[in-house]
DNA sequence: ACCTGAACACCGTTCAAGT
DNA sequence: ACCTGAACACCGTTCAAGT
């Protein structure tokens, strides 16, 4: 490895370095507490050098958001080898979201709050065609899914449709329930149901309703889950037991 | 009136003064551009008197977001005595919910942005107590809906379902597919679909996932849609053609 | 070419003094 | 009882000096 390669690897290495003491700073004190005084007290480096790194505080945050959508990636990559049908690679999917917002909440929250634009007018360049490369490749998994579904005929398009209109309706409805229910302590207008348990239910209902087969009636795809959690997800599963997470919370998974 | 009313009746006059001055703010620089200091300059009080109102900058934002709440109350209000089925009545929140997000984006982008523990925790407990008496009047509304079309033998609950949870399917997939939307300038893989006509297909499926009566091959809903621009919101549909919304925000509605 | 940290401007918050 | 604005601590950002 030449000597200007072998400086290019560190440099990346001490930008992961810097967004993860940034995500634990989030984790543990709140996103109001990141500051860059906080992350520069806590690295071996001085302010210059986390700016030579991100243009602005927006810029970090942005990092920290995109270091998260590679870890929903690595959630998804986890269902390369399972064997089921479309529907069930889709709640594979679901599963993996729900695991990434529940194993790395300051994520989560940082995915969300960079759909701000006050924040997304203030980031890079370069950060924000890495966030657009990964939201892409993310939803090119959802699409292959469904691509599948429509080869094997389980699936079909009305007139006018088309497979992404699919993807766009799973994704906005997984997405808009995991937001609400990271605020569910303060919905009174939930209590009493298991939230779990419709997170996955509600997603039946949409995909019975664009007559996927086989449908609910058909299938156990309460099954699937837990095959999902077995088979797939074993490892999340056993990190999630160890994350002492308040009850109200647990319900979900 | 006594001068100890009239007193209280200006200090809410005032309140209501400083949280539109913040909305303007967030209006037109952006929610980073919200300050203090910006606030005071804006208005004829001191910031000690601003502070007297707002316990800290979180507590005014989470006012801006309760006072959008009230907007959207008050485009709910609008459908009173709107005729129709029950599923044209969620049609109609779901459209109220979509002018709400495009006539006040900034008081939008505060009800989620509020979403984050980071400011909810900062905030005062009667701020969060009227915040909390504002969610729970807005999904009455839903599920009132949604009981009359129990009672209307349109819809028919399944074992261990309940009305709520209908409601919240239907509110989880309006409120993902908004904030999406919100950021669909990013969104490359939304191009090239008219996300405003998937915005309603996407409740027409998962409410005939339901079940709900009567069914999409049944009803022509699109003409309800037409129908509610017409008759309820007819004020709001020219408001939009008022506000020059940029030409890809404008196709949702 | 990259790193450092002092320096600066700005912002959130407080509170003694004023009315 | 309420209002004021100076004062303070903290934070984001820059850049001249150093290596």
């Amino acid at each position: 490895m030449s000597s200007q390669n072998r400086k290019r690897l560190a440099i990346n290495l001490r930008e992961l370095e810097l967004i993860d003491i940034a995500r634990d700073v989030i984790e543990s004190e709140g996103l109001n507490a990141l500051t860059m005084d906080q992350v520069t007290a806590l690295c071996d480096y001085s302010k210059g050098t986390v700016y030579n790194h991100f243009s602005c505080k927006e810029d970090l945050l942005v990092a920290v958001s995109n270091e998260g959508l590679k870890d929903l990636q690595s959630l998804f990559s986890k269902l390369d080898g399972f064997q089921g049908n479309a529907r069930e690679q889709m709640i594979g999917l679901q599963l993996a979201y729900l695991y990434f917002s529940k194993l790395y909440p300051s994520q989560f929250l940082c995915v969300l709050s960079v759909k701000n634009p006050a924040i997304l007018n203030r980031t890079s360049d370069n950060r924000k065609q890495q966030q657009l490369e990964l939201e892409i490749s993310l939803e090119s998994r959802g699409l292959a899914i469904i691509k599948g579904a429509l080869e094997q005929q389980e699936l079909s398009l009305g007139l006018h449709q088309e497979a992404k209109q699919i993807s766009f309706a799973n994704w906005s409805q997984t997405f808009g329930a995991l937001v609400l229910v990271n605020a569910a302590e303060s919905l009174v207008g939930l209590q009493g149901i298991d939230i779990g348990k419709e997170f996955f239910i509600n997603a039946f209902v949409l995909n019975d309703g664009f007559k996927w087969q086989p449908m609910i009636h058909e299938f156990d795809y309460f099954s699937s889950i837990e095959r999902l959690k077995q088979v797939v997800f074993f490892e999340e599963e056993i990190l999630i037991g160890e994350k002492h997470i308040p009850s109200s919370k647990l319900a979900i998974i």
